[in-house]
DNA sequence: CGCATTTTTGATGTAGGTCAAGTGTGGTGG
DNA sequence: CCACCACACTTGACCTACATCAAAAATGCG
């Protein structure tokens, strides 16, 4: 965790600061600050008291929380231009969940008190802060409906889409998560077991459906992983 | 839902409008508006354009939301005091889920445009918003690891001492839910069904725990009901 | 090369969903 | 005021999706 001096380009692209002009921009360059974080490092601890709000420039962090008896549960992962941190500062002062990196990372936060007079100063980041938090909340809130009403099956499903629409990359003949992502996250993602994953994921990648690997896996045809998501009528397996 | 002139006091009990002057306060009452909304009616609907921010003065609400294939979730209820569809107008312009009156209510609320004005105006607004959405994101997050993660049981015990702290009512012998509850609803927020929700709360009925009736509920011993929710070690029910 | 970690796969068990009848109960209209 | 009806609730019997238990096999790292 070096500390650098931020680079003021960067913050351009955070939704956070979405229609701030160039003069309140540099402000909230100053108050920022600029870290590495390596692979397998933790950024910040749930239940921790929640001082800083961060973003992502680069790499992967994934945000886990855990139950009171030692169950976990992967929240979500956040990738280059999202923030991460910040609803806890402002709701409660204490952070809900555990950031660790997934990959090596580059990240920026600012204490509570300089986004405070940040937001004071520039309602525009409050609102758009509101805006990402909001957003945030009508995912998990889907994500609670996929879980309390929706097989295993289909959330898999529709939890690799999702990874794949906010961390695919093109491969040639599909679409491959870009972060090492075992069996043991998905089931984390979804409500199950490594186990009940493995088999699902071996029962699409015999269908062409997928292609898994250690830590790994590839959407080949994510049509039909859609089709199973939307529990569309799809073509049964050769026989 | 008939239209009616806002009370000036009345909006000082809400979170929203906390650290407020009274300047201010007065400015918000100029672009609110009251309504009238009785038992059963729908305030808004989910996939309309989401163009008002409201707050509940009296009464109580239901937001739900349905799934493509139609099953329903119950998202939260709402109570006096509290916000509703305001995280929908400035984080994507849709409310996700329908918002019913589920027993005679007074309400408030402001248009999207106004409610932007007195952000921008006031960012202790935009905070205030920003705190209000980011405890519920968190609550919700814990439902979400409670449903993937906790039994039925558990779950159940969870989403009645939740009603409880926010909508209990002590009567002699126990706090009651002071609103109907059917036991299809405390299926739709725990992602049970209504059949293992009664036998749940028949059996904790002859344990003394809860008292049940025609939508209705009535926790005899709150205490018993937080040691299943921990699930703490505890009596076995007399052979 | 050896070891730790991740993944796969089989066998078995069970929580809770589904199906199927009932049994209250409050509201309503005659 | 009573009879009826719709709707909430209860309870039993059965079934299955998925967890759990238990080994092995693959993979990559030091």
């Amino acid at each position: 965790m070096t500390p650098l001096a931020p680079d003021p380009d960067v913050l351009r692209g955070l939704r956070l600061f979405a229609g701030l002009d160039a003069a309140a921009l540099a402000e909230t360059v100053r108050s920022a600050q600029t870290q590495r974080v390596e692979k397998g490092a933790t950024i910040f601890s749930q239940g921790d008291p929640a001082t800083l709000c961060h973003a992502l420039i680069d790499g992967r962090v994934k945000i886990v929380q855990t139950g009171a008896d030692g169950q976990q549960m992967v929240v979500r992962y956040i990738g280059p231009g999202e923030m991460f941190g910040t609803a806890a500062v402002f709701a409660g002062g204490v952070y809900p969940a555990d950031a660790l990196a997934v990959a090596d990372c580059v990240a920026i936060h600012w204490s509570a008190a300089a986004m405070g007079v940040l937001m004071e100063r520039h309602p525009r980041v409050a609102m758009n802060a509101l805006d990402i938090v909001g957003r945030r909340l009508q995912e998990v809130q889907t994500r609670l409906r996929e879980v309390s009403t929706e097989r295993v099956e289909r959330r898999v499903a529709h939890a690799l889409l999702r990874l794949a629409r906010q961390a695919g990359r093109r491969v040639e003949g599909g679409v491959e998560i870009d972060f090492p992502l075992s069996r043991q996250d998905i089931a984390e993602m979804t409500g199950t077991t490594l186990h009940t994953v493995s088999r699902i994921l071996s029962g699409w990648e015999a269908q062409g459906i997928v292609e898994g690997g250690r830590q790994q896996v590839t959407i080949r045809r994510p049509h039909a992983l859609v089709a199973i998501a939307e529990d569309l009528p799809r073509p049964l397996p050769p026989a």
